[in-house]
DNA sequence: GACGAATGTGACAACGTTGTCAGCCATCGT
DNA sequence: ACGATGGCTGACAACGTTGTCACATTCGTC
């Protein structure tokens, strides 16, 4: 609607000019208190609210208070709730709007929605990659050195990442399955594609090589159904791993419901990277190697604002440790079989 | 950061006057293509975004192809399903980008964020609201006619309302677990204050009454904890109920929790409103009554489309029905005791 | 070869705001 | 009484864009 008062409105109502209006709404100095009133009653009366765009045109140089987030997938619960730390964060330290959007896994769009926010002006953007390059329009903004932080993923590009630190987790987790007497570990992975996936399994396999056990490692289980089949399989085998480390949480949920439908989830140990929604429902409970979201979401919007209050140093690099949490299925030790 | 090229800019650099840049880039008919093609490449140099503040300026009447909408809590799963398929919708059917952010909960932010999108220019809002009242900032933005589409929660005023059937989803629910020949239902609700809790409430109550059923009523289950004690005092009284409707997720996972650790998952029957992560995951799997959130977000985009494109006509309120899926739990027939 | 039409191009105003500057009035010092 | 000072107020330009209009060029036509 454009029925909306502007400031000369607001000024033929209080019979001033309209730059008085203009002082008073912005709180400069140098205004009688009685004119003062006078407008203020005349801005409530009318419900008048600054043109942010016109301010935001006549000062192109200064903050514009408003910073934009583009998801791949915005129903991700992690996801959201990195958002949600980095929307805290930057609402209550530096009085800036977040505003979001998500490109539901499509490249093009990913790129698009840049492409919308950068046009919209914002201070800086925060970025959740979707595949593994950046497109024509991020690319325009890092060159022109637009303030960008990459969440989570890879961009493939130099510039500054907040990301969880996969291969230290993974490798933390593994280490926990070994020493608690496992010799055959198994790695239930989702896409090989995936930057995170890798980093996950390179700390798997250097756990593993460091203690002399032996891996048996699946990929392409992106949904819980194959996981579950592919743990099925598994334990089926002769040589079957005692323990299991699910790198990404999908499959966790189908060696979960594997393991229950076997009856051998007191049995076969099992740590899970990320967090797990079911971890504290079911016997034994998860172990799991959560992200840490509010770490992530935070440790980005100050990267971000650093930038944006100027900083112009290297691209930096903030990797938020995985803590491991053992509440009872990654404590298993392997019983004899056969 | 604010060197970015302008109309000017891309002029001086083709060697023509800013107007016809203009021209090129809207796609305006009258310019000989052998200039469009000069320009085009000096805007491909240069890297020039239009400057989408000083557009909206200049046609201030014209559609912004940006809409808001304001979340209680970005993190809850529904309201980010909800919000996927609002703007999908959006996206694809009206070339409109939707901007979001969320209040965390708190009504004085909530309203702020309302102010703050408004500040920027949006065609529309949609609010999931959190407590009853609108705040200074929506109540005025409503009588000003901005379309503004209200969902999941009664906004306390007249105004677009899309909503799921939560009376009709809870009474369907409720009429199930009877038709399977309980006479003693429990009702485990979260927080009496909201509206929609209310309605289930009432929908539960309405299909026991009609049966002469005897209910047993608790609220202020907002965590599994709390719902889990409560389940538990609840099955070790005297009278206890053969039968539970959990009228809210967090209630539900607490119910499933202490079910499971009395080992009287399959003889307490169980209907939860709602969806449920670990419905399908536990034995035996939770009958819900989900919200249809994808219908619920594609409504609301259409209600304000509509709006947007000026229909002036009564505020509506939308309706939509929740569906009752069978998994198990809610199938479960009294066993006698005692 | 002159004329109207059609086509291509540019000058200029305006959107609503903020920054700069000039002007008005009262007060003060001399 | 007079100029200087300082406090208030308003006129005006500018931000980057689009809409209106006028000008310049080319073309077809008689």
């Amino acid at each position: 609607m454009s029925n909306r008062p502007t400031l000369k409105d607001v000024a033929a109502q209080a019979g001033v000019s309209f730059k008085t209006v203009s002082r008073v709404v912005n709180d400069e100095p140098g205004v009688s208190s009685g004119m003062a009133e006078r407008v203020r009653s005349a801005v409530a009366e009318l419900g008048y609210r600054r043109n942010h765009s016109a301010q935001v045109l006549r000062r192109s140089d200064a903050r514009l208070h408003t910073v934009a987030i583009v998801h791949a997938d915005a129903t991700n619960p992690f996801a959201a709730a990195v958002h949600s730390a980095f929307e805290r964060h930057l609402r209550t330290a530096a009085d800036t709007l977040v505003v979001s959007a998500s490109s539901h896994g499509d490249a093009g769009e990913h790129d698009r929605l840049v492409d919308l926010f950068t046009e919209r002006r914002v201070d800086g953007l925060a970025v959740i990659p979707v595949g593994n390059s950046p497109g024509p329009a991020l690319r325009r903004e890092l060159d022109r050195n637009t303030p960008i932080v990459f969440i989570d993923r890879e961009p493939g590009i130099d510039a500054d990442v907040v990301a969880s630190d996969h291969h230290g987790g993974a490798c933390a987790a593994t280490r926990h399955l070994l020493a608690h007497g496992h010799r055959r570990v198994g790695f239930l992975g989702s896409r090989e594609q995936s930057e995170s996936i890798r980093q996950r399994h390179a700390g798997f396999t250097d756990a593993v090589e460091e203690s002399g056990a032996e891996p048996v490692v699946r990929f392409g289980l992106t949904t819980p159904d194959l996981a579950d089949a592919a743990v099925t399989e598994l334990l089926a085998g002769a040589d079957a791993p005692t323990a299991l480390f699910a790198a990404q949480n999908l499959a966790a949920v189908g060696a979960v419901r594997a393991l229950h439908r076997l009856g051998r989830q007191h049995e076969i140990a099992l740590v899970a990277f990320d967090h797990l929604e079911i971890a504290d429902l079911v016997e034994p409970a998860i172990t799991t190697a959560p992200q840490n979201a509010e770490a992530l979401g935070r440790a980005a919007a100050e990267v971000l604002l650093r930038r944006i209050d100027g900083d112009a140093s290297e691209p930096t690099r903030f990797v938020v440790p995985v803590e491991l949490v053992p509440r009872g299925s990654g404590e298993l030790v392997p019983v004899r079989s056969a």
